[in-house]
DNA sequence: ACAATTAGCTTACAGATGTAAGCTAATTTT
DNA sequence: AAAATTAGCTTACATCTGTAAGCTAATTGT
């Protein structure tokens, strides 16, 4: 095995390590570059061989984070084109992708009101894509007047990320209750846009 | 003086002394016993005299945190009944609040989402009262059918904290630009909300 | 084949942390 | 007035942290 396959290898273990160390109660900020390294197999101080920092790590996670959601995403589109209504898949896939990579999620919705700048920018930047992306949908397919696309995302983005969190603690049947509930705030939100043709006086 | 009084006293200086050391670079987790104690001027161990745990002032400040706020929006509400639009009130009193007591607000907003699961409970039970009141006042004087008045006060709720989110990081015209945006997203909302006189089917 | 690079190791250190044990002095209670 | 309580102090300890220094051995480049 050549050099750089041994060490790519190794970045993955401690990548992996760090991400299996998050939990409902640690969370990146709590992690200790010794505890990853020993979960990775190596000493401490190789670490530095990969990271600069437990920071640069830290903003790797996001990148990857980021990365699955938007794989996801497209493959909730391609559901929706043979299936039913966009809003109800997009949201069930979005609360399966949630529960089943928990700490996935868990890294994003923290760290964006987290204490670290750079980390809040990079998930703020994750975030923004996925608004993007929402809009040219929204733009394309839906009633939603043009000028109005980007903040009906954003709202529909703010939403499905806080059901997302709420349903982080809640049973499974809470969680029905929740996408059941984000569902309807979505439909009121495209309803509303789409009847402001314009917005009102005041 | 009393030696009730002096431990009241000194129970303030800790919370001060807590709150004083929370910013945007440091979140309550990161907080030490030892450094709160040193700016409250006790010993280390002296806290114990009046917080089992570093988490039972956590809860305490939570609970302040919360009373200020739901005192805030008291204040907002005499406000409307002179003034004119409740929406725009409502949120520009909280953009304030946000920007003045920056401390307190983060306190709340990284709480919701931190490492331990009391702590996000009580900022769940924080914010769970404000959405009931504002339901409360959308039953009362919006055209929002009573049932839907808890949901849509939720999403209400969900948005203006996510903008006050957004507004911490931001220019003071960045900031305007949030508050605009988020006035369009609840108005849109108010507006699917009263329309839907009942969810259509799928 | 030899030299250079480098992934990873071991050892070591200085600093910070939470908290246990026991003391002092002042207020409260009886 | 005597006894009990207690807010706060000082000292001490074991533990964990990040990281610097220097070594080894294996891959790489020439």
């Amino acid at each position: 095995m050549t050099r750089a396959q041994q060490k790519e290898r190794t970045r993955r273990a401690i990548i992996d390590a760090a991400f299996a160390q998050l939990s409902p109660d640690k969370g990146f900020s709590s992690l200790s570059l010794r505890e990853v390294a020993r979960e990775a197999g190596i000493a401490p101080t190789s670490f530095y061989r990969h990271f600069a920092d437990m920071d640069e790590l830290g903003l790797t996670l996001v990148d990857e984070a980021g990365l699955m959601l938007r794989q996801l995403l497209r493959q909730a589109r391609h559901r929706i084109e043979k299936n039913g209504s966009v809003i109800r898949t997009s949201i069930e896939t979005f609360m399966e992708f949630v529960v089943g990579n928990s700490n996935v999620f868990r890294l994003l919705l923290r760290e964006r009101s987290g204490t670290s700048a750079p980390f809040r920018r990079a998930v703020a930047r994750e975030i923004q894509h996925f608004c993007v992306e929402l809009a040219d949908y929204l733009r394309k397919e839906t009633a939603c007047p043009d000028e109005f696309a980007q903040v009906q995302a954003e709202a529909m983005v703010t939403l499905v990320f806080h059901a997302g969190a709420d349903a982080l603690d809640a049973s499974p049947d809470l969680r029905l209750q929740i996408t059941h509930r984000t569902i309807t705030q979505l439909r009121w939100l495209a309803h509303g846009a789409a009847g402001y043709g314009r917005r009102p006086k005041e």
